[in-house]
DNA sequence: CCGAGCATGTAACACGTTACATGATTGC
DNA sequence: GCAATCATGTAACGTGTTACATGCTCGG
C-alpha cells in the first residue's frame, strides 16, 4: 500500500481502537524502508509509490505483536467531570451522560452493520484466517458500548428523580 | 494541599480514570498561582507550602468542567494485537486474553472493596454532596471491568476448541 | 544517625497532531 | 478547465513522561 492507502485502511478497519496520522505514517515508512522492513514496490494508481513487507518486516511485525501492550495512564474526561459533579451541577452531569448514551447507541448501530457485513461474507472470505479475529475486535466494541450505555442510563436514572418526591401537581 | 499531597489524592481517588505526574503538577501549580487561581496558604507538615483555590479559581474550575471533554484518538494495544491474531498466533492471543480477564477480575475485586467502604460511610460523610458522584465513577469502572471480563471469556471460549466463534448473546 | 517518606522542581526526551506546502491524476 | 481525490512530506507546536537533583523532617 501507499502511505495514503494505509491511512485509509487503518481508519476503515481499525478505526474503533486505533488511529494514525500522516505525520506518523510517512516518517515511519521511511524508517522502515531504511531498516529493510518494507520495500518500495512500484508506483500506485496515481503518482505515489507503494510498499510491501519484506520477510524481515513480517518477522519484525510478529515480534512486535508478541510484546505485551504497554498500559497507558488512563485519562477519562467524562469520569473526571462526573467525579466533580457537585461542582459541575446536575444539569451538566445529565448532559454528559446523555451524550455518552447517544454515542454508545450510535456505536452499537454501526457495529451491527459491520457484523452483518462480516456474517454475510461468503466464499473465500469466509475462511480467511483473519475473520475470527475481526469478529473478536468487533465484539469488544459491542461489549464496551453496551456497558457504557447501561452505565449512563443507570446514572441518569439515579440523577433524574429527586429522591424525596415533590408534591405532584394536581 | 501541597503538590505532593495533590498527587497522592489524585492517585487514590481518581486512579482508575486519571493520572498526573509531578512534571505536570508543579508547573501547573505555579501557573495557577501566577494567574490568581490558587493561593499559597502556608507551610505544610514538613517544609513545603500548601495551596487552596481562590474564588476565581473555583469559578475557573466550574468553567473547565463545563467544557465538553475532548475525545482522544483511541489506541488499544490489546485489540490491535488481536486484530492481527493470525500473525500473532493462537497462543499469543490466548495469553493476551487471559491477561485481560485477570486484570478485570482484580479490578472488580478492588472496586468491591471501594464500594463496601463507601456504603459503610456514616454520619456527615454519608450526606456529602460528592458521594453520589463517587458512586457513579465507581459504577463506570465496574461496568467496564465486567464487560471486559465477559468479552475475554467469550473470546477464549471461541479460541480454545476448533470451533467457529459464536455470536455473543443478546 | 539513618532510612523512609514528604516535598519541590527542572531538563531531556519522545510522541503525536495539526497545519501547511505542494503537486499529480481523473472524471465531469 | 476545474474540482475532487490521491499523494507526499515537513515544521511547529503542545503535551506528558521520565529521570534526575535536591533537601527537609520524623521515627526508631
Amino acid at each position: 500500500m501507499s502511505g495514503y492507502q494505509l491511512r485509509a485502511a487503518i481508519a476503515e478497519h481499525l478505526g474503533h481502537f486505533w488511529a494514525e496520522s500522516f505525520g506518523q505514517i510517512y516518517p515511519s515508512l521511511a524508517r522502515l524502508e531504511r531498516d529493510g522492513l518494507v520495500r518500495r514496490v512500484g508506483t500506485g494508481r496515481t503518482s505515489g509509490s507503494t510498499f510491501e513487507l519484506t520477510p524481515a518486516g513480517r518477522a519484525a511485525l510478529a515480534d512486535g505483536l508478541a510484546t505485551p501492550p504497554e498500559s497507558v495512564p488512563p485519562r477519562n474526561g467524562v469520569l473526571l467531570r462526573l467525579f466533580f459533579g457537585d461542582v459541575l451541577g446536575v444539569d451538566g452531569c445529565r448532559a454528559l451522560l446523555t451524550d455518552v448514551a447517544e454515542q454508545s447507541r450510535s456505536a452499537l448501530e454501526q457495529y451491527a452493520r459491520i457484523r452483518a457485513g462480516i456474517e454475510a461474507e461468503d466464499g473465500p472470505e469466509r475462511d480467511s484466517p483473519g475473520r475470527p479475529y475481526r469478529l473478536m475486535t468487533l465484539s469488544a466494541g459491542e461489549h464496551s458500548a453496551r456497558a457504557a450505555l447501561a452505565w449512563a442510563q443507570e446514572c441518569l436514572a439515579a440523577l433524574s428523580p429527586a429522591r424525596p418526591p415533590a408534591a405532584p401537581p394536581r
